[in-house]
DNA sequence: GGCCCCCTTTACGTTTACGTCAACGTCAGG
DNA sequence: CCTGACGTTGACGTAAACGTAAAGGGGGCC
């Protein structure tokens, strides 16, 4: 029996509003089921609601988003567009290496910055020590 | 001689249009000196730009980039904040950690199906062997 | 002097990613 | 039957991050 949700439900796991779910399907990121006018989400649509929010952590925007977890549901059998399919795979890669070294860097540099600046402050404790 | 720069010439090397660099500023990311009217960068307006751009990559909004670069010209003096300002400085770590652990993730299902798209491609063409 | 290039400010336009009503249907509980 | 929770579409509002056009100053050079 494949799980189904509603859209608050959704909604309150992701921390996001019902209003930003339905925005997401207007842009094609996700295409719910309908009993009636409801929507009804399969978890494969709880998969992308997760991917759309992972690439939003990243910096995405909704549209290269799209472009990212339509690779994960390309059709196989459609070969005939698979060299173009594994250069987007190789771009969306080399934008992830990129950011990998941006962030180590920023990392790096915040942890120079921390270890300076605690041994400024442990150097006031000291010196409250020695005024005592 | 610190070396000084025009607007234009960092817009250049930057990749990014004069009307950025200037919206930057009225944003305050950036404080350049003047020259009369004339803009004129020095080698830390410069260094600025850098960060600025690559927080732009990491997704970051220019308001949280100025927090981030401001983390890096405080003045060691007032250590009267020293304590919240290693709060701040943990939070971009963790943030920062968040997005490692994101595209790592990316990374390895990007990995994942292009190995199985480079399967499927090769059957293909031993296939084409075959039925030579 | 005329042209070109660089610079300036002011101001309105645009895209993205939603927020915020409004106005209405539907179903369960009291 | 009424209320309240949850759902729907549609339309307008908004903040961020610039783009773009207008209107002009100043300098170099041929």
């Amino acid at each position: 029996m494949s799980e189904t949700y509603g859209i608050a439900e959704l909604a309150r796991e992701f921390d996001v509003t019902t209003r930003t779910i339905r925005f997401y399907e207007d842009k094609g990121l996700l295409a719910p089921l309908r009993e009636g006018q409801r929507r009804v989400y399969a978890p494969r649509d709880r998969v992308r609601l997760r991917l759309i929010m992972r690439g939003k952590r990243l910096g995405f925007s909704l549209d290269e988003i799209r472009q990212l977890i339509d690779l994960y549901d390309v059709d196989p059998s459609e070969v005939m567009q698979l060299r173009h399919f594994l250069d987007k795979i190789h771009e969306h890669k080399e934008t992830l290496v990129g950011q990998q070294k941006d962030i180590a860097e920023t990392l790096a540099e915040m942890e120079r910055i921390e270890a300076q600046c605690s041994a400024l402050l442990s150097e006031k404790q000291k010196n409250r020590q020695t005024a005592n």
